[in-house]
DNA sequence: ACAATACTGAAGTAACTACTTCACTATTGG
DNA sequence: CCAATAGTGAAGTAGTTACTTCAGTATTGT
């Protein structure tokens, strides 16, 4: 169910915007606060409350509110599903790449 | 070079759009022309066009016109390169999870 | 030579994105 | 209790995206 195409969408997109990725790159070493997410960040908390909600929405980021404090962390099977569609189609390019190798060696051999 | 924010945009942003990833996925098992990658897709030819440029300033397509005919084919360098960021993140979050997993273990045999 | 093929490019448009500001609601520390 | 903190939500706006159509240019098969 991680991998039907409006997820994967969802996924992509958020990743595409450097924002949004330094939010990730900086849960990957912790969760963190809204706030904290926002502390490196030149642009409003309301900016990154919004890219906070795209980021949830594709399931990179669960989040998980405590008093007035979200805490946000990652989701490791969202992050793997994207790591998976490219994974395969780059694999399945370079299995037919090695093919045509052994292909062009055999047909060398008959020379 | 190929990690530099500007390029992930590109990158990410490509793979977002389904008719997108379905050129690539195509491509994925082998080179194609322009109206090879438009055949299963509901779109004009000219919108098909629009993607694939998208995808060439990404760099996760190369192409290269011989007479009247385009033909496409995968960059795996640049999937690599999208792949290795994703998996960066998840791999420094899991690790986060050992560690502290090992920490929870310890602490609990000095009980 | 001429028709069909394979794109290419420009202009228009509707929907979406990434912000902003401002006003607001909980929660909490003193 | 009340001021500070942490975040939420709505509205507005400039810029971008994903198409469309239509008109045009090479290239190629007959």
């Amino acid at each position: 169910m991680l991998h039907d195409p409006a997820q994967l969408d969802l996924m992509f997109q958020a990743l595409a915007d450097p924002a949004r990725r330094s939010m990730v790159e900086r849960l990957s070493r912790g969760p963190a606060s809204v706030s904290q997410l926002a502390e490196p960040l030149a642009m409003s908390l309301s900016a990154v409350v919004q890219h906070l909600n795209v980021l949830e929405a594709s399931g990179l980021v669960r989040t998980e509110k405590l008093g007035r404090v979200r805490t946000c962390r990652i989701e490791p099977q969202a992050l793997r599903a994207a790591e998976h569609w490219i994974n395969e189609r780059r694999l399945a390019w370079e299995r037919r790449l090695d093919r045509l190798g052994d292909f062009l060696d055999e047909t060398k051999d008959e020379t």
